[in-house]
DNA sequence: TATTATTTTTAGATTTGTCTAAATTTTATT
DNA sequence: AATAAAATTTAGACAAATCTAAAAATAATA
């Protein structure tokens, strides 16, 4: 079954919504697409109707099983063509979002095995968010909040998790990228700020709202 | 200024008309969209407050001088990603034009800029038609009709003007492509087809109708 | 529980791009 | 030049996606 453009935004919305939160309400969807619930409401009943959502008027809804596969293939897109953008064109990380959106709407799915492909099949995006294979399957990595490293402890940064535009130009301010390496040196009891190591770089602190967003691994 | 898709496939598809005919009519664009008359005659009224037109009713049409800066915009566009699909993603000539079809509406300028650079500045496509640059330049190359090459003169193949997947499928039949070594080894009064010779195969007979489609170039 | 506030949905309008059928203009032919 | 044929435009309708304003349902609170 094909989709508008339209259509796959509210879906691919939907599915980031319910990631936190299980259901998913009008409101709440309005704000992420930047619409009206009204408009949301329209749509919800469209989608309903061709089997992507479980909906009942005034009690929520989320994704049916199709309608997750349908999502996962436009995160797929997405995140695959963020790491051409950024691998293959030299883009910086926090210049690609706008242009993997248009991107993703790209129908042809042989393009994009293709194009897999010639990245070397990477499992995740410069974001360090995980590349959903062709089956939907999600790269799991093992990966915990910076605020809860030991101190100390090698560890490299894995993902970010709010990848708004003032958040990336921070990181970029301190030089934190996917990959960086980063050990934690200080808890501060009093606001919860981080004494933090980048790299090889001189120690700078930096505030829990900040560390809050920072995934890390280590062996 | 923007432009929805559906202006920026009339756009492109006047160009091309325009090319061939100087100025155009209703019928024969409504025929190239594969639409009707009276979805044209709209169009036009619309790209014509644009400014993207000169129109009179009943008269007939062509580009403005902005008109031809956004028709050749999306030219370069579409070529520049054709080039992409072959030599970057391994795609055969002759499957790419529809998905470039879709990733020639991506507006971002500065990524089509970094695709340009990333791909080497390419001067001419997969088909050998040759991609405008960010002024609208297109770039010239001497080339002559296949039916009018001197005998025995090795050339080769620098485009093909009908580039049907039908037309496609016989050149490749023919083992004919881009860059191809092609000799003209006799022309047969009869029906006007041409004994010739591709790189070291075998000589070969081809229609006149095949042949008035391929251009060559020699220095 | 009654009342207020919030959330969600409906009703009706708007824009874009398309269509059919009819009317109009231009071109070709007798 | 009159008439027929072809090309083009208009009028009116429709589907998709959106909106505003008002109504209805649910949740929160006094």
């Amino acid at each position: 079954m094909k989709f508008s453009v339209s259509e796959e935004n509210y879906i691919k919305s939907i599915y980031h919504l319910q990631q936190d939160a299980g259901t998913v309400n009008t409101n709440a969807l309005a704000a992420e697409m930047q619409t009206k619930a009204a408009s949301v409401t329209d749509m919800l009943k469209k989608l309903s109707a061709k089997k992507i959502l479980q909906y009942e008027k005034y009690k929520g809804f989320k994704l049916t099983d199709n309608g997750k596969k349908v999502a996962l293939n436009v995160v797929r897109k997405h995140r695959l063509w963020e790491y051409f953008l950024v691998e293959k064109l030299g883009f910086e990380w926090d210049k690609v979002h706008d242009i993997a959106e248009e991107l993703e709407h790209i129908s042809s799915t042989v393009l994009i095995e293709k194009l897999q492909h010639f990245l070397g099949n990477p499992s995740f995006d410069p974001h360090g968010d995980p590349i959903p294979d062709s089956n939907g399957k999600i790269p799991k990595l093992n990966q915990l909040n910076l605020t809860t490293l030991p101190l100390n402890k090698t560890a490299f940064v894995s993902s970010v998790g709010n990848q708004s535009p003032p958040m990336l130009e921070m990181l970029k301010h301190y030089t934190i990228a996917i990959g960086s390496q980063i050990k934690l040196i200080k808890r501060f009891e009093f606001d919860g700020s981080l004494e933090i190591k980048v790299a090889k770089q001189a120690a700078c602190i930096i505030t829990e709202q900040i560390a809050k967003n920072i995934f890390v691994h280590y062996d």
